[in-house]
DNA sequence: TATTGTTATACTCTATAACTATA
DNA sequence: TATAGTTATAGAGTATAACAATA
């Protein structure tokens, strides 16, 4: 029991530390935690607001907030949407999609490190375990 | 290499999950994430405000404020320091305590669902990788 | 009617700077 | 002089509520 507990403390001290090595490097290009967070979810396409503030669990006024911001620092633009002219869609800019791919290669790198010795069928044994953990979790915050 | 992110995200999501449990069990307490951080830190015994600041990493009148919250809901007190008359030591009150209690027990829920399919070997050898990744990322911080 | 995104307002967390009491 | 903790002030992130434009 003691032993499990000092590893799962030893493994958020290391999210904290990645966590931390990439707010600083984001930091010092203007870009906050909440940001940095909104940037993620475009990685995959432009988003309207209400699509990021469900997805990042914050509110639409919030989302405005952060926009605003990235906007004037030229990570994104607002884009009319195609179809409904109520809203409008989020858009990373060249610059904002250096960011992401920043992002993700500073994961890329942690997974990396902290997978290094692993065989991928224990990778495989390791993933079925957390889809395991992530499913009770859920159920318990009733998601 | 994909694998190895893709477990990463997956790892990710389950630390996410149950912070957000965490804070959903406190916050119906009124404790913020900032102010069960604080609480935490005095697992271990009472701090003097200067001390919890450098722990948590934070200024000192940022302490001030965590601390003048929790002390009007009760969860901690300010004692004098017995030999410096500048400072004061921060104390959990029993109902402090108990909610500290409350973040242990949660934690060790969470070790047993992680690592519930480990020996106590395998346990060893990822606490190892762990200490190892955990000084890769001090010395690319420089602490 | 319902939804999208905004403005208005307020609270928490955080930082810097200046100050008081004590060491 | 230096340190511990405070007050003063400011900025970012977050929430709720009210509103205009559009669906």
């Amino acid at each position: 029991m003691k032993k499990q507990i000092a590893v799962l403390d030893r493994l958020l001290e290391v999210v904290a530390l990645f966590n931390d090595d990439m707010e600083q490097t984001l930091g010092a290009q203007g870009i906050t935690q909440a940001r940095a967070h909104l940037l993620w979810r475009l990685a995959g396409g432009p988003l309207t607001s209400a699509l990021l503030a469900e997805s990042m669990a914050v509110t639409p006024r919030n989302v405005t907030g952060l926009v605003d911001g990235l906007v004037a620092a030229g990570f994104v633009t607002r884009e009319p949407h195609p179809t409904d002219r109520r809203a409008s869609l989020v858009v990373l800019t060249k610059k904002g999609g250096a960011v992401v791919r920043e992002m993700q290669e500073g994961q890329g790198k942690l997974a990396g490190l902290l997978f290094a010795d692993l065989t991928d069928r224990q990778l495989g044994s390791l993933q079925k375990g957390l889809d395991h953990v992530a499913a009770v979790l859920r159920r318990e915050l009733g998601r």
